[in-house]
RNA sequence: CGGGACGUGGCGCAGCCUGGUAGCGCACCUGCUUUGGGAGCAGGGGGCCGCCGGUUCAAAUCCGGCCGUCCCGACCA
C-alpha cells in the first residue's frame, strides 16, 4: 500500500544552498535522498525504490548472459591488497581491528573474488565463469561532489570473469558489451560507448559507458561517424595551422625577451600559436630527461604520454629545467637539445616553427622538424573541437557521467594472487580476467539529469520509482475519493505500481510534488472530471493531458504508460 | 592536496561592519474558512547562533584555533 498520507517522501520548495547539479537538486527536493556526510548518501524509500530499479535491470541482463550472483564483504585483510600492490592506493580505506591486524574496505573486489577461484578452480572445466555481485564500495575520494555522482560509499555491480586464455576473455568481454548496450538501452539513457583509458585498474583493453549530462565530469569525442572515445585517450587528425609563417633556409635566432608562455611569444612575434613548438621538460619514473613537444595550439595529454612510453612521467621542476635541460623555463627548444625528444604528431611536416632557442629571451623562428632536429613521433595530445576522426567526420566533445565500465585484465590479478588452472595437456596456466562495473546510483542520477525539465524529474518509464502517480481531489466520504480508492486497487489489478496522493492538500500542492517526483503519468480524479465520467491523464514528459473515460480507465491508463518512453 | 566561499529553528535567508534580551519567509501544531495549480484569517511551538578558547561589565557580532560542508583545480578503481 503506497498511500503518501503515510509514506515518507518529504519534498521541499526550495533546493538546499549547497546543490548545484541538476540531479543533486532535484533528488533532494523530490524526497528521494539525503545527505549525511561529504560523500555519504542515504536513500529514502522512493529514491531506493530507482535504485533497485535500475539493480533489477542490470542483474536480469547479467543473468541473461550466464553470470552468476554471489556476495562479497566490504571489510577485507589487507594483505590480498598488499599482493596485488593495490594497497598503496591512496582511495582505498585502512584501518586495523581490535587486535591491531591490518583491514581493507573494498573500493572494487578483484582481489578477492580472485583469492577464492584461485583456491575453488582447478581444471579447464571450471571455465569460463562469470560471478557478480552488488555491493558496497567505499572509496577514500579527495573531492566528493554533485551529490549523488560522486561518493565515498556506492553501489555497484562489479562482474568478474575468468576464462583458459585471451580468446576466452575477448568472448566474455563481448558478452558484457552486449549485455550492457541492453542495459543502457532499457534504462532509458542517451549513452555512448566509449574507448577508454585502463586507469590504475592495470590490464589492457576498456570501454566506459557514458551519460551524456551538464554535470558529466568526463570529456567524450564524439563524431557523426560513430566515433567515440574519452578525451583521456581520444585520437583525430589536428586541424591545419592558419597562417603558418613561410620556411626559412636555417632556423634564425630571434629576440624575445621576457616572453615564456606561447601567449607571449606569438603575441610579440605576431604569429599565429600553432606555429610555436610547445616543448615540455618531462621526466621519466627513472630519472632521464624527456623533451615532449605539441604544436602550440595544443595541449599535452599526459594519459596518452603515459601510456606511448609505457611508464609515469612527470614534469620537470624549475630547477631540474635548468640543470638537465640546459635552459631556463619558457625557452627550452628541440634544436640542439641533448635530451631525449618526443614530438607529437601533429608538428610533423611543418615548416617556419618558432622554437625556444636554449637560451633565456631567445626563440628561433623558420624551425623544421625532422631538418633541424630528430624526435621520435607519437600522437600526445589532446583532441580539440572540430579536428577530423579516423573516418573523416568533425570531432565534437561533450560532458559526461561515466555509469559504467569494463576492463580486460587479462593475468593481472590471477598472477599475484596464484589462481591458474590445468590445461588438457595438464600444464598450469594463469587464468585470464575481466572486470565489468555498473553504478545503479548513476544511472538513476543520470536519468534526472538528462530528462529534468522546470517542473521536476521525469522518469524513463524503467527507472521511475512508481509507474503512476494517481491524485485524487476528493475528501474522505466523497464521490471522487471514493472513485479514487477503487481506481488505484484497479490499477494495481493491472500490475502497476502506484503512488496514491490521498492527502488532505490542495490540488496545487499534489500536482507540484507529482511533477517533482517525476512519476511518467500521473491520473487525477476530481469531482470536474467525473461529472462528464472521465478522469485525466498527465503524461509527464511534455505534460501532455488526455483525458480517459472513467468506465475502463484502469486498463487504459495500463496501456497509455506501455507505450510511455 | 592547492585556491575560494559558507556554517544563525526542519529548509531558504537577514542580523555581524558599528558588541547590549535572536528575526523574516516557507514548513510544523490548533481552530475556522477554503478546495482542479504550492490558499486565507487568528493563535501557537521550536534556535547549545558549528565547536573550543580569548578580549570585554557584556559576544551570533571582535580575535585565535579547530571541525564541518560546498564550489574551482589537481586527483579519480
Amino acid at each position: 500500500m503506497t498511500r503518501l498520507s503515510s509514506y515518507f517522501l518529504p519534498t521541499l520548495k526550495e533546493s538546499p544552498a549547497d546543490a548545484e547539479a541538476i540531479s543533486h537538486r532535484l533528488m533532494v527536493r523530490a524526497g528521494l535522498v539525503r545527505q549525511l556526510g561529504a560523500g555519504m548518501w542515504t536513500y529514502l524509500p522512493a529514491g531506493w525504490r530507482a535504485h533497485r530499479k535500475a539493480e533489477q535491470i542490470v542483474r536480469e541482463e547479467m543473468d541473461a548472459i550466464g553470470a552468476h550472483e554471489m556476495l562479497m564483504p566490504v571489510l577485507q585483510p589487507a594483505e590480498l591488497w598488499q599482493r596485488t600492490g593495490r594497497y598503496a592506493i591512496d582511495e582505498l580505506f585502512k584501518l586495523k581491528d581490535r587486535r591491531g591486524a591490518d583491514l581493507v574496505l573494498a573500493l572494487s573486489h578483484e582481489e578477492p573474488l580472485t583469492f577464492h577461484v584461485a583456491r575453488e578452480v582447478r581444471s579447464y572445466r571450471d571455465l569460463p565463469l562469470i560471478l557478480y555481485h552488488f555491493q558496497v564500495k567505499e572509496r577514500d575520494e579527495a573531492r566528493p561532489r554533485a551529490g549523488v555522482l560522486r561518493t565515498r560509499e556506492f553501489i555497484m555491480k562489479d562482474s568478474y570473469s575468468f576464462d583458459r586464455d585471451a580468446e576466452g576473455l575477448d568472448h566474455s568481454y563481448a558478452l558484457h558489451v552486449a549485455a550492457y548496450d541492453r542495459i543502457f538501452d532499457r534504462s532509458g539513457l542517451e549513452w555512448y560507448r566509449v574507448e577508454s583509458d585502463v586507469g590504475m585498474m592495470g590490464g589492457f583493453g576498456a570501454h566506459e559507458y557514458m551519460a551524456p549530462c551538464a554535470a558529466g565530469e568526463n570529456e567524450v569525442a564524439l563524431s557523426d561517424a560513430g566515433y567515440a572515445a574519452n578525451v583521456e585517450v581520444a585520437s583525430a587528425e589536428a586541424q591545419d595551422v592558419d597562417a603558418l609563417p613561410e620556411a626559412l633556409a636555417r632556423p634564425e635566432a630571434v629576440e624575445t625577451p621576457g616572453a615564456r608562455t606561447v601567449e607571449e611569444v606569438s603575441a610579440q612575434l605576431g604569429v599565429s600559436a600553432g606555429a610555436l613548438v610547445k616543448a615540455m621538460p618531462m621526466l621519466r619514473e627513472s630519472g632521464e630527461p624527456l623533451l615532449v613537444l605539441v604544436r602550440g595550439d595544443h595541449r599535452l595529454n599526459e594519459i596518452k604520454l603515459q601510456n606511448a612510453l609505457g611508464g609515469a612521467v612527470r614534469q620537470a621542476t624549475g630547477e631540474e629545467i635548468e640543470r638537465l635541460f640546459g635552459a631556463p623555463a619558457g625557452y627550452v627548444g628541440p634544436v640542439g637539445a641533448t635530451v631525449e625528444v618526443l614530438a607529437d604528431e601533429a608538428l610533423r611536416g611543418l615548416h617556419g616553427l618558432v622554437a625556444g632557442a636554449n637560451e633565456a629571451g631567445r626563440h628561433l623562428q623558420g624551425v623544421e622538424p625532422e631538418r633541424d632536429f630528430n624526435a621520435s613521433w607519437r600522437d600526445v595530445r589532446s583532441v580539440v573541437v572540430g579536428d577530423r576522426c579516423p573516418s573523416g567526420a568533425t570531432i565534437r566533445i561533450e560532458p559526461a557521467i561515466e555509469v559504467g565500465n569494463i576492463f580486460k585484465l587479462g593475468t593481472r590479478y590471477s598472477e599475484p594472487l596464484g589462481a591458474t588452472y590445468l590445461d588438457v595437456e595438464g600444464t598450469e596456466r594463469h587464468i585470464w580476467m575481466g572486470s565489468y562495473g555498473i553504478g545503479p546510483a548513476r544511472i538513476a542520477a543520470a536519468a534526472v539529469e538528462q530528462f529534468a525539465d522546470d517542473q521536476g524529474i521525469s522518469w524513463p518509464r524503467s527507472l521511475a520509482p512508481f509507474d503512476v502517480e494517481l491524485v485524487t481531489l476528493g475528501k474522505e466520504g466523497e464521490e471522487a475519493r471514493e472513485v479514487s480508492d477503487r481506481l488505484y486497487d484497479e490499477l494495481r489489478a493491472e500490475g502497476l505500481d502506484v503512488l496514491y496522493d490521498e492527502r488532505d492538500a490542495g490540488a496545487g500542492e499534489k500536482f507540484a510534488d507529482a511533477e517533482l517526483l517525476g512519476c511518467p503519468l500521473r491520473l487525477t480524479v476530481g469531482r470536474r472530471g467525473l461529472e462528464s465520467g472521465e478522469i485525466e491523464a498527465q503524461l509527464r514528459r511534455g505534460q501532455e493531458k488526455r483525458s480517459l473515460p472513467l468506465d475502463g480507465a484502469a486498463g487504459a491508463a495500463a496501456g497509455l504508460w506501455r507505450e510511455l518512453p
